[in-house]
DNA sequence: GCCTTTTTTTGATAAAAGTCAAATTCCTTT
DNA sequence: AAAGGAATTTGACTTTTATCAAAAAAAGGC
């Protein structure tokens, strides 16, 4: 399981013995069942993770609406950016929609392999670029007006996530409310 | 000029001489008279830079229009993130608002930075989580529906903004139009 | 399979924002 | 200070999207 992670983070950069030695010693693997919280609103954020299998959800809470911000799944590294890096409560809840495996890792043990594996920064910036390339795109597509266009962007780009995401929560996420999406959908 | 960038990321992490003197020698600093342009849409991007002093807007074109996607300021790293990345020709054009001094830095040196001196992948680490770090802020204002929302917001986080930066280039930087921004405006 | 709950769709109406045109204000430059 | 141009505002009208209510469809539990 771990070797996966290792894998795809020699993939990136390859990686001295010792500090392969240290990821397989402070990597943890954990399993979510479908609807389980990896973070809830209010709590500071102490992992940053690695999905191996499986989709889960972030999204914040505005009045009593679901806010959805983010869908991330295989291959993809989650964590709340906010909470993670400033070390403080967050407004961000991420959760489970589908049962789903992570590799992950402590912010202490990621300090301490920052600090003790210069080779493991590289790493690190190029997972962070990968993220933050991955935003770019959905700032993009968040800023065109058009609510169908912004829909169609998803059919083309993230067909998948239409099979495996409730309309409801997608609609959140393209900043939309429920019955604009479901009369885009309609119109074909 | 250059010891100001020195001191910064000195301030991330100290950096040993050979680096500083790396970096001295590597560190180009460029004026930029209002409306020249950083970068043209089609050309690769081939340097990040660190403002010294002044403001650029990054935008891109959408048919006719010009849609800005960002505003950078004293303190602030810019480049294209995608370009400069992924070493193609993106649609991105960055241009200066004000006056502007840059401390850049190209894609090669950067690349020879990291290689020869371990400490500086440490650095760029950082400046990349504090780019995505304000890029989720971004991300999480851009998702309000309401335009007056996303207006107040600047008001309360940017004010200095407002002051600086062309109505007409914050109206689409905020999803709406030009008429839209000015009546919201005229509503106090 | 049937019942309950959740999700999605549909309809009627209201609110928000866009579009186009023109007027006004603000800046620059001479 | 005046002229020209750019930026911003205002007005009339249209389009898009939100809201509220209810019906229909789909999914999950027993």
């Amino acid at each position: 399981m771990i070797a996966q992670v290792i894998a795809y983070f020699n993939s990136i950069c390859s990686m001295p013995a010792e500090l392969v030695a240290d990821l397989e010693r402070l990597v943890e693997i954990k399993e979510l069942k479908k609807d389980d919280f990896l973070l809830k609103a209010g709590k500071i954020s102490n992992h940053a993770s690695w999905i191996l299998k499986g989709l889960v959800r972030s999204f914040y809470l505005k009045d009593t609406e679901e806010i959805t911000t983010k869908f991330l799944w295989e291959g993809a590294t989650v964590t709340s950016v906010y909470s993670f890096y400033s070390r403080k409560p967050g407004n961000e809840n991420i959760v489970a929609l589908e049962d789903t495996t992570l590799a992950m890792l402590r912010f202490d043990d990621l300090q301490y392999l920052y600090k003790n594996h210069p080779v493991f920064n590289y790493i690190g910036r190029v997972i962070t670029e990968q993220y933050l390339y991955m935003l770019e795109i959905e700032v993009y597509n968040l800023r065109k007006q058009k609510a169908e266009d912004r829909y169609q962007f998803i059919v083309k780009h993230l067909p998948d996530l239409l099979q495996r995401v409730p309309l409801k929560y997608l609609a959140t996420y393209l900043g939309m409310n429920l019955e604009t999406l479901s009369r885009i959908r309609a119109k074909r």
